[in-house]
DNA sequence: AACTGTGAACTATTTCACAGCC
DNA sequence: GGCTGTGAAATAGTTCACAGTT
């Protein structure tokens, strides 16, 4: 039973839903969408902008128009026909229901050069992800403030999550250690997990799990080379423009880097 | 004409893909899976396996066996029935699909937090992914080697990305700047593009980009909660565990911290 | 006249289940 | 008997195209 493995909604393709209230249940492949769009919509806001039509974004967040408002239809009907939408309104909705209402405590563990990284960020995306936690197994690094949060050991993960309320664990150890490290994060109550580690994870089925990966991310970009370079002349066939579906860290360093 | 929208195969649904030789078109979905099959062999073949069953790999793998052997159909047909793959040969199957076969030189623009990491990371994923040259508009930086590559300014993209034959570009500089870098790479001769800044870039259709969003990524792990916390009791509709299909950096740095 | 919301058609992906081979 | 390869069925996701609203 890994919670990484993509097995739908179980065996069972039931599940009516009968949704009384608002928001019918919304396909995962918008949800990340969702996200996009929260982030377009902040950024329009800044400028200024009081209404946008469903072409205005979708071009902006690189999506077509069609599947914009198929995505937002999920969240209820909030648009004004003839007129387009309330930036405002839209962004709380979208908001609402991605949870991002409520704070959500990060605890990182594995503070090499990605953890340093993240815990440097101080802060994820747009408020609502404040890190509460930093662990490792470096004795030289225990205790050390990191982002402004001292290091603590990976055994005492589920202590300290449990008494910090963390409620999303980031893995960032070397492989050998994510498996480990995940089962206390579970034990520490963390409700989901975000795997940086090459490795499988096995995880309650509560727990969400999900992972990025620099090597699959590489291997299909180099995927796509190879078969545009090999037979076909074009690569136009299933597989053509891709997008992970995923983003990005948020806010500059001193540098202005990116985390 | 974004390259970064998921505007399928183009306009024309067509191309009938009358693939004489070898693999047929590989979705998408599938590629994903096969870096992570490749993983798991490797991890196997150095345990000394020589043959694995579609049931044991993908558990490995985290996936139900007729998905494994679906994708793995792709490739042609390279297992023996009532006995299972070849370790040695699925493996290199695998590699000559993703393009692994040749080598694909990284470039690396932004090195502040994340850059530094992905640069220090020096030599992606098992070999094939060599990092060529790194990017920064900081002057203190320039000329500075990090992971034993001096950083040249942002300005030489092109130049540089040219002369040494870099085909992947990874940009890891804040939002405002992930455009021009982007346009810059592609003068520059790059074929692809993994992008970690959180903007939808746009770029000419021949070259494929990919991004790995941390902030969209945690607002689904967000959304997931929120919606078991919210009114249904389980979680369970179309929604439920996930795995972003991309993985991870691989290798463990002194501290054996990833990255 | 402009623009949303959505059923219906279409495409992609997953899962089933079983014929065929060792 | 155990296990692969794959059509066919089921499910998920996308796009069309148009009725309905302001």
């Amino acid at each position: 039973m890994p919670a990484v493995t993509d097995n739908g909604s179980g065996p069972d393709g039931s599940a009516p839903d009968g949704d009384a209230g608002k928001a019918r249940a919304v396909p995962e492949a918008a949800v990340a969408r969702l996200a996009v769009y929260l982030r377009v919509l902040t950024t329009m806001a800044e400028q200024g902008a009081v209404t946008v039509s469903s072409e205005e974004l979708s071009a902006a967040a690189g999506v077509n128009s069609a599947k914009l408002r198929k995505d937002l239809s999920y969240l209820g009907s909030y648009g004004v026909r003839g007129v387009g939408y309330e930036v405002g309104v839209l962004t709380e909705e979208i908001e609402r229901i991605l949870g991002l209402t409520r704070q959500h405590k990060v605890a990182v563990a594995g503070i090499g050069n990605l953890g340093h990284a993240l815990a440097n960020y101080g802060g994820f995306p747009g408020r609502g992800f404040p890190v509460a936690a930093l662990f490792d197994v470096d004795p030289d690094l225990i205790g050390v403030p990191v982002g402004g949060i001292a290091v603590s050991h990976l055994d005492d993960i589920p202590a300290v999550c449990a008494e910090r309320q963390v409620s999303i664990g980031v893995i960032a150890t070397p492989p050998g250690a994510a498996q480990v490290v995940c089962d206390r994060l579970v034990a520490g109550g963390v409700e989901c997990i975000l795997n940086f580690a090459p490795v499988v994870l096995h995880a309650p089925e509560h727990v969400q799990v999900r992972k990025v990966d620099l090597a699959v991310e590489l291997q299909m970009l180099s995927f796509h080379v190879a078969s545009r370079d090999a037979g076909n002349p074009a690569d136009g066939g299933p597989v053509s423009v891709t997008s992970a579906g995923t983003g990005v860290l948020s806010r500059a360093s001193s540098n202005g880097e990116v985390v």
